[in-house]
DNA sequence: TCTAGTGAAGAGCAATTGCTCATTGCCGGG
DNA sequence: CCCGGCAATGAGCAATTGCTCTTCACTAGA
């Protein structure tokens, strides 16, 4: 009753003005007259209570919690594109979650008239992402890979992904026709002096946009498993730090990328730290967070399509 | 992941937009743009949004159940005017919320330049609420009184309230200078033939606006308390089935006007049942709950200045 | 296979809203 | 008592929003 008075009526008047704003839906005019003040003042009211709080808004949908997260994740690492995927308890653990919302971030940028060069990583949800978009006619963009799709075997998966896409979306594609990793250094300068590989490496740093996988650099290190790199050759790069790569490009825990091992022999077309372009990150589970944490932080993606449970766990580190 | 595959999607973007709209504050345009969507379909999955609940309010204010409550009486008894004040747990429980509340409703009436009529009744509250009119000027404006204001002892304590609020406001008043209850029927009618007193009941009858007590009619009843009516009369009106009185015109509990008893020798100004202007019940307590829902149920009144606990106990009354 | 019905999507407009700026009234200091 | 500074207020405008109408695409039935 002494000095607060004043303020108090008027954040009194502001809770009612909000009340009818959102819960009665009132329009700011019919605002004005019920409580007998001019129209921009209600709007003032109704704006003061959104600023003092007094009126909150709550999200009843699983998609909530999901926003959320891509608020926080956005707003720690810089982020230009994020996506959560809602932890659906009705699915499996499955990529499939992250694989929709992979394909249809793809489309959508596809759909644009505007011609654009695609660039595409490697990984299994990159694959499977790829057999979810619908066949669309868009020639004018131009998809190319970052990564050699020449394993040391020669098979050739992940260029069946990139020729997959390409065919659906009837596109142009520039694939890599090397090794992932070449046996010394001097070979791997020598394969980058090649003029064909020169005018993709161009092309691939002048990407638009690009989707990459992230993978772990433990003993189920895709690149290992997949007979791209050596069992010495991923101890090596664990000893130097390595806590995941993409695109064959090992990093540390800051996100650094490593000097030395794998990385010397690398033909991958190097990535652009911190990343300028558009870099999406698409990648889940418990077994990669160090990895995508490691990639956010060192800003070598700034776009990632997760799952919720992931999500936490990569704000819960910190 | 059958039919509901469709909807359950456009759900989860009506969930998705009505985020962004709510909580992130991002326009419509925004939205339409991160979710791929034009700008009319962005409105309508916020549109969406609200309509199936997904996204509800909260206002953390004490205004917030009054408002409830407003609403809640307002759509029940077809009200005008609906002011619930809270249950101040700071304040004690005198009149002083409700004073209030009804000294801003008049005074809100009276700063209004079109000249209007202001018919005022009885009662304590009603005298409090005077008291709280700041000075203002605003002679066209005209007051009148809706019950004779001369006691059986010739005390005019509620003339006095009538002269009381026209002093403040500088406006022309006509009080009813009449005793409440005549001997008998006869001498009530032949003073109703008066001139002056027909002048003033047309006067009153055109009021646009009427502030009025709502009395109750047990042994506390201020009328009889007051020493308007003896405590016979009171007996007889409530053998009749009086629950409460408005400028002494007794009610029972649905709200009819009771025929006979005082209510033959009463001068007070006739109600308009149902009330066609606006007429404002002041009103609060315990006690006078079943006089206020008789009042509200019959009509007599269609607006309404209480509190916060009184109308909880009417609402609950059904 | 064709056609009518149904529902959603996009153009365009009117209403609502948020905000800027000039003005008013109030308070403390000389 | 008068004056400068400051906060609040109302006018007016540009942006946003809600909605209507038309068009389009899809679906079910003959």
């Amino acid at each position: 009753m002494t000095a607060s008075d004043p303020e108090r009526s008027r954040l009194d008047d502001a809770a009612r003005a909000g009340w009818l704003y959102f819960i009665a839906g009132n329009t700011q005019d019919a605002i004005a007259k019920k409580l007998n003040v001019s129209r921009p003042t209600a709007q003032r009211l109704v704006s003061l209570a959104l600023s003092e709080r007094l009126i909150t808004f709550r999200l009843d949908h699983p998609i909530a919690a999901c926003m959320e997260l891509e608020a926080r994740l956005t707003e720690r690492y810089g982020l230009h594109h994020c996506q959560i995927v809602p932890a659906d308890p009705t699915a499996d653990s499955s990529v499939v979650g992250i694989a929709e919302a992979s394909a249809s971030f793809l489309e959508q940028r596809l759909r644009g008239a505007e011609p654009i060069v695609v660039a595409i990583g490697t990984g299994r949800t990159l694959r499977a992402a790829v057999e979810q978009i619908p066949r669309l006619a868009c020639p004018q963009h131009r998809l190319v890979s970052l990564v050699g799709h020449i394993s040391m075997e020669g098979s050739a998966s992940f260029f069946d992904v990139l020729a997959r896409l390409s065919d659906l979306v009837q596109a142009p594609h520039y694939p890599m026709p090397l090794p992932v990793v070449m046996p010394s250094r001097d070979e791997r300068d020598q394969m980058l002096r090649l003029a064909p590989v020169r005018r993709l490496r161009e092309l691939a740093a002048a990407a638009d946009v690009s989707l990459v996988g992230i993978g772990r650099m433990d003993e189920h290190a895709p690149l290992y498993v997949d007979g791209f790199i050596s069992k010495p050759e991923l101890a090596e790069m664990r000893r130097l730090g390595a806590v995941g790569e993409v695109t064959g490009w090992a990093f540390d825990a800051q996100g650094r990328i490593l000097v030395g091992g794998t990385n010397e022999r690398l033909t991958s077309v190097p990535r652009d730290v911190p990343a300028t372009r558009l870099v999406v990150g698409v990648a889940m589970g418990t077994g990669k967070v160090l990895a995508i944490h490691g990639a956010l932080r060192g800003r070598i993606i700034n776009g990632l399509i997760t799952n919720e449970t992931t999500a936490k766990t990569l704000l819960d580190l910190g």
